[in-house]
DNA sequence: TACCAAGTTGACCGCCCGGTCCGGTTAGTG
DNA sequence: CACTAACCGGACCGGGCGGTCAACTTGGTA
């Protein structure tokens, strides 16, 4: 997918600012930045975007994977650590500090057909699942808390801190640490409901 | 504002089905359900819609402001229980059972305007402050957290289970569990960043 | 029963969105 | 340079949205 034909100097410039550009719209208004708007933000035509990107759908799928991508290699770097908690700790900040939009539904049915994003995925909650299993064997984690809670637990910070009119923009801390210590072993009473399977 | 005029019948039936039908669309689709579809499920022309609330986003209120009210009431007489550690997993069980859309602005920018959601987002608060005070109080919660910070993290359950494809209706209980128990005096660290004020 | 204010309805409006398309521009090559 | 394929831009299109309105129906009353 990447580099089938070298991109054309101007191309390759366009394509990073309307990634950029579209990462900023998309965290200040949600997924629903119209298109124009992402055009204007990065200098360029709308049908510019659409030469990059067939689809909405895909320009939002290219950001998600650039960011999986990114927190996968963090992830496996993190493995080689000694301290599982922290790595645990450091790995999940960085997850909250791509500032997430409300609402990515890299889950459910749009990314379901977009093979790239799902490829993507898979490494990163194999990343996870590793940092868990880890943290679990170290005693910094509690025994029934899996890969894919983490995973499905990652964005909540700022999801809660988003709803705050004029937070200090590192609110997301406060509620990312309260997880993590919901995440410990420390007085864990025993989960209801199986933990989910994303197949 | 309630029965400035008593409502006609037919109204008043009308009302009520609207007020059902929007908030299943809702939890179904999101907030960006259409007013077309809402009015259709309630078996009602889309004109009827606008007669009760005039715009969506007042629809969208009173279904907030049922909500809220009923939580405070079960707030309130949650407070005259003895345990406390109990009625603060009562309260927010309730909460998320009411299946919560993904994205109820209640605090952000929409309800700013609406006094009548404020004053009902008000007294749900101060009941959750007293349900905190007192867990506090007993041990049941940790020193650090606020009421603000339990009404924020009301719905992130909810928010966290639905990208979860096909889940479990009862996922959410799962990640509530995690919550609370990061919310408890056990194995807390402190917590980063002041508690954020709503104003 | 006769009346009318209250309530209902769906066609209609303007707007904005994602996506298309084609005439004009430009980067790279020989 | 000159040439061309790749690229750009923005007017344009169909569709769906929230919201309006004027003609019609109906619940309550005297």
């Amino acid at each position: 997918m990447t580099a089938a034909r070298p991109l054309r100097a101007d191309a390759a410039r366009n394509r990073k600012l309307l990634l950029a550009a579209a990462a900023d719209e998309f965290a200040e208004h949600g997924l629903d930045a119209s298109v124009a708007d992402i055009a204007r933000r990065a200098g360029v035509g709308k049908g510019t975007v659409f030469r990059h990107f067939a689809t909405k759908d895909e320009l939002v799928a290219a950001i998600l994977i650039d960011r999986m991508e990114a927190l996968s290699d963090l992830g496996e770097r993190l493995y080689e650590s000694d301290d599982a908690d922290a790595a645990m700790r450091e790995f999940l900040t960085a997850a909250a500090m791509q500032r997430q939009e409300r609402d990515l539904s890299f889950l459910a049915g749009a990314s379901e057909s977009m093979a790239d994003v799902n490829r993507a995925r898979e490494r990163m909650t194999a990343a996870i699942d590793r940092l868990v299993a880890r943290a679990r064997e170290r005693g910094a984690m509690r025994e029934d808390v899996t890969g894919t809670d983490v995973f499905l637990l990652m964005c909540a910070p700022n999801y809660v801190a988003g709803y705050v009119p004029n937070a200090s923009p590192d609110l997301w801390r406060r509620y990312l640490a309260l997880i993590l210590d919901g995440l410990r072993p420390e007085g864990a009473r025993p989960l209801p409901e199986a933990a989910p399977d994303l197949g």
